[in-house]
DNA sequence: CGTCAAATGCGCAAAATCGAGCAGAAACAC
DNA sequence: GTGTTTCTGCTCGATTTTGCGCATTTGACG
């Protein structure tokens, strides 16, 4: 007990995994920490530091540069599944909401691997008989837990940490054997120019895979992800047939959707 | 030995459940707790504090790290799946433990969707590149949320409520598309006449194909299951490579199984 | 291009922690 | 009472983490 005070006096010589939790921190709020202030901060020696810097490095949080590390600025994707879901989730609700008048009973919709789909399922209590095929591990056992009276497809495929979905060829040939009538998908960002955009390459395939097999292509958006540009396309806006967004577009947005034939929905 | 008295002077030598229900409170609290810490505040030894986070991991609740323990969260997925793993948890643990030490480095093991075989991914952390093949979504995600070093292949299909798992044609195809090193299952009821039986027909099929489609099947048969009968036929004993049992069996058993060619699995 | 202080990675030894096994104490069953 | 089980603390060899020395690399400065 005296011990600890005497370090907690001392400031506090941490360990193990509570130090790498303030590094962590550190990043978060600085971007770049130093080795020589860390190691002053935290009352260890440099070369632990640097090994600790090396774990963080090997986890592809970090990159090293000569005296210290910066964050790497992580595409949206890699940040963990329940912190992704906490963002924007006003807005997320406000679009499963209104993409849920979108379903009718006894109709077949797919739903892909992300947070924003993943906010739908609790609004569809009031449908009768769907069958909900999804990439998504989350989203089916949600459904169960939601106790929703659907059928629930999975397409099973190999796990991703980042979606809590499915992955691979196997995952895509699955989505290949159903038509839906509604296809819900988000992806990270959507600019004009170069429609529809995302970071992961394997991801894009699915959601392609899933637009390309329904009646209804309806891309879940928030106002965050317009004007905004990832690196892979998904498509472009004229492939659309519907666009849920939580507030009124711009004026020149609404004109782009509406001559690309796209209906857009929003608030009011 | 002196500490100790003085300890019972000072107040609290909690023991027992009293004192991992204190350490519960703090990992809820804290998230993080330090064996030193622990063992300084409740005035027993490390290893006592070493023991309790052991149970308290075999549950699931916390993840061990070299000083301590960090609280696992278990974000979402509960209830209904998780009353019936409570059913005899310590034979699961038992069972799980033994059926770990089955599995060596780089293998490829199955799981079927039952509890039992969900509590096995606890004690595959100190294996390294192994490929996991589950027709469970709920042990899909677990094992993410463990960390687990592993890839995980779900088979997906229909999902069903009872099982937290997938079932259908589809998911049979699945299983038939990988030959592993492993198969672990269970099912409900083990006679000597009637084999091993279980009561859902679409769920006796996957055991089926995953059995056909692996070089070693094992059983994991608490000991309530034995002289049962459900009605559905899984497999004769003779179709088993091992079988994995919390208690020792009847001699009588023992003997059957060693005639049939079956490696038996128990404590001790 | 060369110099030099600072930072780095590597190996090693000290320290802390771990798990397994053993033995004593307390609780319990019979 | 006797035997059994459970819990606890301790010992010991093994593992992990940490700090330091040392040769090497880096990058700023002249």
């Amino acid at each position: 007990m005296r011990k600890i005070e005497q370090k907690h006096a001392e400031g506090e010589s941490i360990m193990g995994l509570e130090r790498i939790d303030f590094i962590r921190e550190q990043l978060k709020s600085k971007k770049v920490v130093y080795v020589n202030q860390l190691a002053e901060k935290l009352f260890v020696s440099p070369s632990t530091i640097r090994r600790d810097l090396g774990h963080l490095e090997k986890e592809g949080l970090v990159r090293r540069f000569y005296g210290g590390a910066k964050l790497m600025e992580h595409p949206s994707n890699e940040i963990p599944f329940f912190t992704r879901k906490e963002e924007n989730l006003a807005a997320k609700e406000i679009i499963a909401e209104l993409a849920a008048d979108l379903v009718a009973d006894n109709q077949v919709i797919s739903l892909d691997a992300t947070t924003t789909a993943a906010t739908l399922p609790r609004f569809l209590h009031n449908k009768e008989n769907l069958k909900i095929i999804t990439t998504s591990a989350q989203i089916a056992l949600d459904c169960l837990d939601l106790l929703l009276p659907a059928r629930i497809f999975c397409t099973g495929g190999w796990l991703s940490a980042t979606s809590r979905g499915f992955t691979g060829e196997t995952t895509r040939m699955r989505i290949a054997e159903y038509y839906t009538d509604l296809a819900f998908f988000s992806a990270r960002a959507f600019s004009w120019e170069n429609g529809i955009t995302d970071v992961n390459e394997e991801d894009v395939c699915l959601k392609q895979e899933m637009i390309r097999r329904t009646r209804k292509a309806v891309f879940l958006c928030d106002h965050t992800k317009f004007d905004q540009i990832s690196y892979r396309l998904v498509c472009g806006a004229a492939e659309l047939d519907c666009l849920v967004t939580d507030r009124r577009p711009s004026d020149e947005w609404l004109k782009r959707l509406e001559s690309a034939g796209v209906e857009v929905i929003f608030p009011e």
